[in-house]
Order: C-alpha cells, then structure tokens, then sequence
RNA sequence: GGGCGAAUAGCUCAGCGGUUCAGAGCGCCUGCCUUACACGCAGGAUGUCGGGGGUUCGAAUCCCUCUUCGCCCA
C-alpha cells in the first residue's frame, strides 16, 4: 500500500499542539531561533517553504538534543508592501488614500491585516514549522512599537539621526523616499544623447552626453574635467540651456569622467546625486523640476507645454524638440544600470529632499571588527567579503518614509518656538516655550518598515523591559535566510543588537540559504507564473515530501531548481523515499511483538554478522548525520539517513533477517530491528517530522504522551561499532552481487535456483560465508551453496577484489567463449590499473614524496590486485581462453 | 567599472589533492507483481569533470587565463 500522508498530517500537527512541544523546556539550555518575520500580505511561496523548513530542521534537531527550543514567529507590517495592496485594492473602487484621509486609510489597513493577517502563519502549520506560536509577534504591536519608539528617541539622544538635505532615491509611484538598498539596480538599454549647448557669446557649441534628457530642465550647469584638454578653452564662460534658454556656467569639477562621452556633463543638482554633490561644491541652485509623481513641473523652468507630462513622455517630447531644433547631435544605444522600486519596479528617481537618517558608522565599526574576529560567522563564508565590503563602506541609512502605515516617526516641532525633539511619549505642551498640544506638530511620516525589524531578535521578547523572556533568550542562536536581505535585515541586527543589548550581538551565526528558480534559472515570482505553490505540493505529496525535497535538493547556499510545470517528477524524491519509509515501517511493525526486548537487554552472543553490521552502520550514520548537522549541511545529513534507511536497512538487512523474525530465535533480530527502525525515525524526524512521528507512535511499549518530536537525538554506542562486522558483510553482499550479475548476465529466470561454489581465500574468510550462508542461498536465488573445494561442472565465473572466486553451476547454459569475453575484460582492466599502479610505486619521486602511509596503501592495493589478476589469469587458462 | 559564485551523466546536483574517485536522485534500457513497498525489486548503460596553460610524485579537486551563465556593489 502507498502512504496516504493526507489523514496523517494535519492529526499528528494537532498532536503536537495540544502537547505544548514546540514551548521551550522549562529547564533547559535555550537554543533560540527568530523567524525572518513574512510580511502580513504575504501567502506561503516554495521561498518561504525552504527558508522555514530549514529553520526547522535546525530547530527539531536542537529541540531532540535537550535544548529548549525556541522559535520566535511572527509577521512584519511591511509599510510600503501592504500599504500598496491596499492602495490597489482602492483603486480598484476608483478610489485614492488621499480621498479617505490618513486616519480612515489606515483603519482600512487595519481591517485588512486583522482579517488576513494570519494567513501565512496557518500556512507554515501546514508545512510542519515547529514554532512557538505562543510567543506570535507582529512589528506593529503595541509593546513592539514602543521599542521602535524607544530606539528612534535613543538614537537622536545620541545624536545619530539627523535631518539630511539631499538627493534620495524617489518612488514616483509609491511617493515616498526609499533606502539605498530598496533601490535596485537593473541593466537596462538605453541611449546616450548627445545634445548641443550653444555658448551664451556665440561663440561657438559644447556637447554634452545623458541618459537622460528630460532632466536639463534642471540644469544649473555644465561641467568638465579640469585635466580634460577639450574642455579648458569653455571653463568660466556659459552655455545657454536648451529648451529653458537660460544661461548656466560652465565649471570645472574633478568628479566628471574624462572617459564619459563628451567629457562635458550637464549637471542637474535636484535630480542626481552626484550633481547635488557638485552642486554644493559650487554653490550651484538646485531646482526641482519634476513633482513627487514624476510628472515635469514645480518649476518655472518647466515650459507650459511640459508641465504634468510624465518624465518619460517629456524625455521623448525633448529629444524631438532638440532634434528640431538642431540641438541633437546624435543618439546611441548605452547599457547602465537603472534603479528601480523594490516593492513595485518604477523607476527610482533621484530627487533632492530632506529626510531622516541615521548615522551608521558608528553602529558599523564594532560590529565589523567583532565579525573580523570571528564573534559570528557567515555560511556559507563567500558572503563574508560581500558583507565586509558593505559594511566597511556603510553609507548613512534614511529611514524616513513618506507613507501611512507604519510607525510614524515620533518628531515633533512646536510651530510656535520651532523647537524640535523626538519623544518617548506623545508631548502635552512644548517642553521649551510650554506651548499647547494644539501648537505641536508630529512629523508626518513613518519609518522605513526594516528600522523596526532590524529590532526583531529582541524587541519581540519585551524590550526595553527587562523581561524574563529576554533575559533567556537573547542572545539567540541562529538566523536562516536569504542573500537578498543580508544587507536590509541581518546587517542592521547584528547592529542594534550590539548597539542597545550591552554589545551582545544577536545570533552567532547567519545562514544564507539559495533561491528557488525554474529551469530557466528565473526566480520564481508570482508575476513570472512561474510559481509553486508549496500548498499544492502538500495537497498532492504531502509535507514531508514537499520538505525533503527541499532539505535534500539543495546543498549549503546553493539555488534550487524545481520545475514548476512538472511537479510529479519534481518532487519524486520526497514522494518515493516517505513511501519507502512507510512500507519499511509496515514491515517493521508488523514483525515487532508488544514485548521487543530492549537492545541491551539481549545476548550479544546470538548476533548474527548481519546483526553485528547494521548495529555497526547505525553508529556511523548517528555520528555523520549529527555532524552534518551541526555544520549546517542538512542536506548531506538527509542523504546519509536515506541511505542508511534504503540501502543498508532495507535493501540489506531486512532482506537477510526475515527468515529468523519466525520461532524462538526471534527476540534477537526483532531487538536490532526494532532499535535500527526507532533510530531512523529520530535522525529523520527533523526532515521529515510528520511521517516518523506517526510511525514512531506504533512502534511497541510506546506511551501514549510520548511523542518523537520531543524525544532525543541518538548517542552512538561505541560498544556497537564494529569494524570487522562492516568489513565481513561487505564481502557478503559482494557475493550475492556477484552471482545476481551472473544470473543476469546468463538471463537466468528468477526463479531458478542454481548452485554456487565460493572459493575464498583464508580460513577466517571461508568462515564468514558460512555464517551468513542461508542469507546469500536465499538473495542469490541458490539450491546449494559450496564453500571451498574444487567448483563441479561447468560454470561462470567472477572474481572478488581480493582474489576470492564464485562459481556459478551453468551447464548447457554457459557459453564458454563468453565466459572467456567477460574474464578477459576483466582482466584487462585490472591488468591496466595494475600497470599503472606499479608504475607509481616504483616511481621514486612519489614513493619518496607521497605521505607513507597513501604509499603503504598502495603497495597493499598492488598485493591485492595482483592476487585477483593471477586468479582470472589461472581460470582464462583453466578455460581454455586464448 | 569593482567583487563573488557557478560550469561534473539526458535533467537537478554531491564530491573540492591520494582507498577501483568519477558518484546520488530523477530519467533511460533489460528482467521481475520475490506476501513491507511497481511511489517497488534485481541487473545494466551513460561523463576527454566548460576550453587552454601551470603547480605537484599525483589534479574533477590548487593557481593563472579564456568562454558562458548567475548574483552583489558602484
């Protein structure tokens, strides 16, 4: 029978819940986790899929290892995402914000979060998350909100934040300013326009390059580089503007790059940065010339004709005129990076405005040299240089956002006194002239969404009160998530957290996980189509399926290709190996009585080599699994279970014990089995939680408030460990691998059962055959097994890597000249490796050079391959082979 | 323009100086419903490890360079 995950998973979550276990341990050394909080207009995409899933992991793992785990959820109230849906939403009833007025614009956000805002959260249950869910947090709670307050007042206590003048990056359709890093930069073709600026005396022309051509409206002048020999003749005299027809200097200023087209460059302080620059420098005027929603205006520069046409409109409307006007003298193709709206992909533009910034050196120093130091570490370390190089070069942060929903920055200015303070509180009078509530105005705006979640890992446990929770659980462990807000989000923790929790930063290690794209390579985006919906996934595979995949498909940092218009094939993996894992379970069970005894319980004198094996394999994957792990690489400790599972419990020893699970002996195979399968399904759990807690569940003597996800991580045994027994079955499946190949090789039925004589060589060896003999008669399909002595009648031969022979009884089947074929391939081949071999050992440099103990190594592989190679000598030539 | 990363089987990826090291999953071929599993079992095939150069006794693995692709920063 298949697994059904559909009736298991949503029961066994409930399970869960109602036993508190995803609640940290009362007494416990905490090991804590905050969830990169989704945005409360977000639904669950195969993105978050894998960020939580790992996060999970990590978390089920801690939690099974006695730590008391805790996994902060939560949402974000994502000022410029959500207020856009809501804007979208007006729009739709042919409505605008500024129509409903603020107070009624942010009620309406509020009605929408409280509906929907939970969405995401209900969906990560569905995925298995193991949060702490009573611990839910939302960066627009009231006691959140008083630590946004509480470290804005900070910061200008300390004099680091301040008003700036400058130019910023402008949203023209979310109309607000937005941070560096929420200005993306984008190749984009374009074209360089070349235009001509006639000298104010007539006597003669410069040519100036842009990209953009609507913005000498705001020209205030031109400038070259003083080294530049083209330009020296022009500097001091003045061209006349194209279009405005108003005069402007041209100056000298080292910025402009020589190699950049003309080597004259207009300048247009308003509206770029490196022009404002240029600006100040030269005391230049700095008109505006296009309003907030990048329409042309605002300016008597911009003529009638121009006035509230769109920047791009104008941009073509200006370039005809110049080209009419015999002002252009030519246009070209030009590649440049274009900044664009995270949220909603307008181009940015570059406006000049006052904003609030905060001052970031200072934050950035210690918190760089504590990194330098190895405080905290990046994985997988190639971000560490990104994030060096961001952080040395930090660039001061404006917070200051000319939206609705958000914390609204608490500045106030008294309009009688001009008195201006940020406050903890909202002021009764004006703490300078006493002047009334009625005379203070509050800033309009709010503050950008990541300056309350850059207080995340400890406002979310009841900053700036000194509470209990955060005495525990800060500082937390580890933070998982995505490249892309390496700078935004985890940067700017490690920051606050060093600044405002007594240096202690908040997590020792960020793991930086990869994207989820196509085929294509394309991140998968609800606009490409190009999206899984993890949901579906669940629907159709179930959770676990969906979470193997992930955890499997993709090692540390690495992207994850999924094909989204192939899900059966794409999440194969997880669908095969949790039905693997049921029918192991199925049988399993089914041979355990309700009285197993317990491993240390039995005789270890009727262990069987198969028994001896798997106990000794079990301590090897318990050591590999749980060092993957603890490096992160969940997806190698994933692999490792599913091969101790499939290929070493299932595909071996389960084949080998079944005829020893009936009569009295049973107790033994049943005590190993029974402790191999309880094992799988703790290293799995974290992975794949839903499925190994409900097999886990019907295992024998299981009590009923018993449940996996809060039971332990195995220990190896080391009394277990056995490598002889390893190095003995090997041998033994070799054997039977060997006669399956022959039985295949020969096209012999299934069915048939043959007869077989192993050769082998040594004593001890012959007597490891011998011990698991009815295992190979049985996998190997034999009627007769013989152990040394001389093989009757005709036969296939193989050889084992150690000269050991099998031959299997083929009369009238064999084909002698095939026989000879297949040996002498053989043969061959070793014969070649052996020359080369041989050639390295009697090489003196690499016998001199090569650590000794690769050399001894070598010279027993020579041995070895030497004695294999003289027995298919002996059998071609016993064959009769030329 | 600067930096980082990737290029290995048809596909998605491990391996990152030395064990028959060229691997896994999916796909493919052959044979099997062997009472846990056909979402399975058994047996197979498939790669000048992107090109070129170098270091080394030894390179898929380290260095340089080129090509292609992706990401980040200006």
């Amino acid at each position: 029978m298949a697994y059904d995950p559909r009736p298991v998973e949503p029961s066994i979550y409930k399970r869960w819940l109602e036993a508190g276990v995803f609640q940290p341990r009362p007494d416990a050394e905490p090991y804590v986790i905050v969830i990169p909080p989704p945005n409360v207009t977000d639904v669950l995409h195969v993105g978050h899929a894998l960020n939580n899933t790992i996060q999970d992991v990590v978390i089920r793992f801690e939690r099974m290892r006695g730590r008391a785990a805790e996994w902060l959820p939560g949402t974000d109230h994502a000022g410029i995402a959500t207020q856009n849906v809501i804007e979208k939403r007006l729009k739709a009833e042919g409505k605008t914000r500024f129509d409903l007025g603020r107070e009624a614009f942010v009620q309406r956000v509020w009605e929408f979060v409280n509906k929907t805002g939970t969405t995401i959260i209900e969906q990560l249950k569905q995925i298995g998350c193991s949060c702490d869910w009573t611990r839910l947090r939302f960066t627009l709670d009231p006691e959140y909100s008083r630590a946004v307050r509480e470290v804005f007042v900070r910061l200008w206590e300390e004099k680091l934040i301040y008003r700036g003048h400058r130019v910023i990056h402008w949203c023209p359709n979310c109309l607000t300013a937005l941070s560096d890093e929420e200005a993306e930069h984008h190749e984009t073709n374009g074209n360089l326009y070349h235009i001509t600026y006639p000298l104010a005396d007539g006597s003669g022309a410069i040519t100036v390059a842009t990209t953009r051509p609507e913005t000498l409206l705001g020209d205030t002048a031109v400038a070259v580089n003083p080294e530049d020999p083209r330009g020296r003749p022009y500097i001091g005299k003045k061209a006349r503007l194209p279009i405005v027809g108003i005069e402007i200097p041209i100056i000298a200023d080292e910025s402009v790059d020589k190699e950049f087209g003309t080597g004259f460059v207009k300048v247009t302080p308003a509206h770029d940065a490196n022009d404002f620059e240029i600006g100040l420098r030269h005391k230049l005027e700095m008109p505006l010339v296009m309003k907030e929603d990048g329409t042309m205006g605002d300016a008597h520069r911009v003529p009638q004709e121009l006035e509230g046409v769109d920047r791009f409109e104008a941009r073509k409307r200006i370039v005809k005129q110049l080209e009419r006007e015999g002002l252009l003298v030519k246009t070209e193709p030009h590649r440049h990076s274009v900044r664009r709206c995270y949220r909603c992909d307008t181009v940015v533009e570059p406006r000049l405005s006052d904003q609030w910034f905060v001052k970031m050196k200072p934050l950035a120093e210690p918190v760089l040299a504590q990194f330098r130091q190895g405080a905290y570490k990046i994985v997988p370390e190639r971000w560490r240089a990104t994030y060096d190089h961001w952080m040395e070069n930090i660039r001061d942060w404006n917070i200051s956002r000319q939206i609705w929903w958000g914390h609204r920055i608490p500045v106030f200015t008294c309009t009688k006194c001009e008195h201006q303070w940020a406050a903890r509180t909202d002021p009764e009078q004006c703490p300078r002239c006493g002047g009334p509530a009625s005379t203070i105005e509050q800033d309009p705006d709010v503050l950008d969404t990541w300056f309350s979640s850059w207080l995340w890992p400890f406002a979310t446990f009841g900053w700036p009160q000194d509470t209990p929770d955060l005495r525990r659980f800060y500082p937390g462990h580890t933070l998982v998530t995505a490249p892309e807000i390496l700078f935004f989000w985890v940067a700017r923790m490690l920051m606050s957290g060093y600044h405002f929790m007594d240096q202690r930063l908040p997590f020792t290690t960020v793991y930086l996980h990869g994207t989820v794209r196509d085929t294509k390579h394309r991140k998968m985006s609800k606009s490409l189509g190009n999206g899984i919906d993890p949901l579906d996934v669940v629907k159709l595979f179930g959770a676990d399926a969906l979470r193997w995949t992930l955890i499997a498909g993709s090692s540390l940092g690495a992207d994850v290709i999924l094909d989204p218009n192939d899900l059966e094939t794409t999440f194969a993996p997880g669908r095969n190996f949790a039905n693997k894992l049921w029918n192991i379970g199925q049988f399993v069970l089914g041979q355990l009585t309700p009285q197993v005894p317990a491993l240390e319980s039995v005789d270890r004198r009727s262990l069987t080599l198969a028994d001896r094996w798997i106990l000794s394999r079990a301590q090897a994957v318990i050591r590999e699994a749980s060092a993957s792990l603890e490096q992160f690489r969940l997806d190698e400790a994933a692999k490792r279970c599913f091969e101790f599972a499939w290929n070493e419990l299932a595909d071996w020893y389960v084949e080998a014990v079944k005829p020893r699970m009936n009569g009295a002996a049973a107790a033994t195979p049943q005590a190993v089995l029974a402790y191999c399968f309880d094992l799988v399904l703790r290293l799995l759990h974290p992975v794949v939680p839903f499925i190994t807690e409900e097999l886990w569940q019907k295992m024998p003597g299981r009590k009923s408030e018993e449940l996996l996800t809060a039971a332990r991580w195995p220990a190896a045994r080391p009394e277990l460990e056995d490598p002889r027994a390893d190095q003995e079955f090997a041998r033994v499946k070799t054997a039977i691998e060997l006669i399956r190949s022959i039985r295949a090789e020969y096209r012999v039925a299934p069915k048939t059962k043959l007869r077989a004589t192993i050769v082998a060589r040594g004593n001890d060896k012959a007597a490891t055959f011998e011990g698991e003999r009815d295992t190979i008669e049985r996998l190997a399909q034999l009627e007769g097994l013989a152990l040394g002595g001389a093989p009757q009648g005709v036969g296939a031969h193989a050889v084992f890597g150690d000269g050991s022979e099998v031959v299997v009884a083929l009369a009238g089947i064999v084909d002698v000249s095939n026989e000879c074929r297949r040996l002498s391939e053989e043969y061959r081949r070793l014969d070649t490796q052996l020359q080369h071999l041989s050639a390295r050992l009697t090489n003196e440099s690499f016998v001199s050079r090569a650590p000794q103990d690769v050399v001894a190594k070598e010279r027993e592989k020579e041995k070895a391959w030497r004695d294999q190679r003289d027995v298919l000598a002996g059998k071609l030539k016993s064959l009769g082979c030329s």
